[in-house]
DNA sequence: AAAAATAGATACTTGATATAACTATCTTCA
DNA sequence: TGAAGATAGTTATATCAAGTATCTATTTTT
C-alpha cells in the first residue's frame, strides 16, 4: 500500500510506478508469471507448429485413446464448439482421427495417429526442457507446495 | 503419466479422462487455477463495472498520481495501443483524467478523480474478500511459499 | 534546421472464449 | 410404436485480450 515517490517538481510523472497494492493480491503474481511461461511455452511449441490448446488436446487424445469430443472438451474446461477448430486443426494435419463410434453414430472416437504420436514424443521432450527453464532455482519440495496451493485455489471453483 | 483405463470393451470412449501427464506441467495447473480465479475476479468486479485490466489501471493511477500513459503500458505489460481503450473507459466514466503535461505537450498526466477513489476503495474492499475466498485454507506461510515461487519464474522472462 | 525519437492514437489482425441455434442421432416412455 | 426430449457435433456470431503497423504531434538530438 505504500505509494510511489512522486516528485511534485518533476513533471514527467513519477521517477518510477509503485505496483505495492496490485502485489497484495495473488492473483497480480499468477497472471505474471503466468505470461512469462506461456510466452516461453508459445516459443516452445513454434517449431511443432502447436499452440498450448493444440498440444493439451494432443496429450489428452494420446493418453486416452478413443474419448469423444464432448469428453475432451470437458476435461480441457473448453465449450464444445470451441474444441471443434482444435479438433478440426489436428486433424487436417493428420495428427489424429475422427473414427466414427459404432454404437453411437452422433459420436466421435479420438486417436492419434503415428505422425500425431511422433510429433507428441518431440513436443513432450520439448516441454519437459520448457519446464525445467522456469522451474529453474525451485526446489522439488517448494514445487509440490506450489501444485498443492493452486489445487486448493481451483478447489474453490464457483457453481458446480 | 499413467494411463487412463480405456475399457475395450465399452465403445463410448474412456469411462474417465486422465490428465496425469498435463499435471507433470505446472503450467497446467496455474492456467487452471487461474481460470477459477479469474471467473471470480470478474464477478467480484462487475458491480463496479470493472474488469480486471481496468480495475489495475484504476489501482495504479491511484497509488501513482500523475504518471504518463507509456509508463502505466509499461508497468502493466500491455502495449501502448491496448492501454489506450482502457484509459479511455475510465475517462469516460469521468473515473480519472487525462491531465496535459505542460513541460511536454505529447504526454497526457493520469490522474484519479474523487468519483474514481470512492470507486476504487469501494472495488478494493470486494478485492480483498475475494482474496480471502481464493486463500482459503491456505495458511500464510504457504501463500508466501507461492509469492515467492511466482516471482521466481516470472524472473525467467525471456529477452530483456 | 533537419533527422531521429517519443507520446499517444487509429486501424487492423489474431487467438481464446462464450452463446444461440442447427442437424443428426439416440433415449424415454406414454 | 412413435412423439418428445436429450445428446454429439457443427456452424455462425460476438466479445475480449493482445499484437503490429502506421499516423500525428511533439520533443530531442545533431
Amino acid at each position: 500500500m505504500k505509494k510511489a515517490v512522486s516528485d511534485p517538481a518533476a513533471q514527467p510523472g513519477p521517477a518510477t510506478v509503485s505496483d505495492d497494492t496490485l502485489r497484495g493480491f495473488i492473483g497480480y503474481h499468477m497472471k505474471r508469471a503466468f505470461n512469462v511461461l506461456q510466452a516461453d511455452l508459445t516459443q516452445t511449441l513454434k517449431p511443432f507448429e502447436l499452440r498450448m490448446l493444440t498440444y493439451t488436446a494432443l496429450t489428452l487424445i494420446v493418453d486416452n485413446p478413443g474419448l469423444r469430443q464432448s469428453q475432451l472438451a470437458d476435461a480441457m474446461d473448453v465449450e464444445r464448439p470451441n474444441l471443434v477448430i482444435v479438433i478440426d486443426e489436428l486433424e487436417r494435419r493428420d495428427l489424429i482421427v475422427r473414427d466414427r463410434v459404432p454404437t453411437d453414430r452422433r459420436a466421435y472416437a479420438l486417436r492419434v495417429t503415428l505422425a500425431g504420436r511422433q510429433l507428441y514424443e518431440k513436443a513432450f521432450a520439448a516441454m519437459k526442457e520448457h519446464e525445467n527453464r522456469m522451474l529453474e532455482g525451485l526446489d522439488v519440495e517448494t514445487c509440490k507446495t506450489v501444485v498443492a496451493a493452486l489445487e486448493a485455489i481451483q478447489k474453490h471453483q464457483a457453481k458446480g
